[in-house]
DNA sequence: TTTTTATAGTTGCATAACTAACCAAAAGAG
DNA sequence: CTCTTTTGGTTAGTTATGCAACTATAAAAA
């Protein structure tokens, strides 16, 4: 039973901005000995994913700005951690491939970010973190 | 029905950011007659219903760090919202209060961000949008 | 009472995010 | 074919956030 109420506690905005700061946490401690914060982990982790991807398809999939994109890269290039190369097709384009480095530890970034995930299910159960997820999804697809 | 997979879609930080991050857009939108950020408006919200909190118990309020909470007050202060007064009781702890500038505000702010919260209700359905808030309630308090 | 520990606030440093404005390249319109 | 519009990337400027470390005060322990 919840008798105490904040003044906040029915606000979308309030309790999901706050949620994603405390989420923050936990993956940036799970990151951490890859010397990543979550950002540049979730950005690398794409790219990974699908090599050569265009700059502002990466924009997209993270849903982040595209200078938010630029300055992700900047940091994983000084990293080492990526190249950009300019596509022949449209001078606009830059394709963002994967150093050795990353692909080195691609599948320890993978395990960490799932690592925190059944974590977070046993804390929540299965059904019950599916379902918030699930949700969030449903809201943001809604605000498109 | 959704055909389509992205590779974040079950991740509960990415949905969680993404959507904070779309969320604070529309109260940004709502609080920008007023000069102020939502993380701005929020706090001095905050400090309208409790006149006189202590500056650490705002930042638990608002779920924020005591460093931020030190800028989000000095950026308030600036804009002549509030006032710190060290308390007689005990020398460290600051109580927080409003001007009058900040009041005269105070009903048009809670509007302003009740007006968005009508919107997403609308949106989103009644129930539904208070089933997200609660859940995501949840998961917070699960992690705290 | 003196010393140690804990607490509140601040400052320094680093990261991330956005909007606005700009450049370069491509696409479309005339 | 030229001019206009759109698109992708970058830069500049602002705000928010946290951790680590520091200061000052209060509380607890010795």
């Amino acid at each position: 039973m919840r008798y105490s109420t904040q003044m906040f506690d029915h606000c979308m905005y309030f309790n999901t901005a706050a949620l994603a700061r405390r989420l923050e946490r936990e993956w940036a401690l799970a990151f951490k000995p890859f010397g990543l914060a979550p950002p540049q982990a979730f950005m690398l982790r794409a790219i990974l994913e699908a090599p050569g991807a265009l700059q502002f398809e990466l924009a997209q999939t993270l849903a982040i700005s595209r200078p938010t994109a630029t300055r992700a890269l900047d940091g994983l290039a000084a990293k080492k951690m990526i190249l950009r190369q300019p596509t022949d097709q449209d001078g606009r384009h830059m394709a963002i491939y994967p150093t050795a480095d990353a692909v080195a530890i691609a599948s320890g970034l993978n395990e960490a970010s799932a690592v925190v995930t059944r974590r977070l299910k046993k804390l929540l159960g299965d059904t019950s973190f599916a379902g918030v997820v699930q949700q969030i999804r449903g809201v943001r697809s809604a605000l498109k």
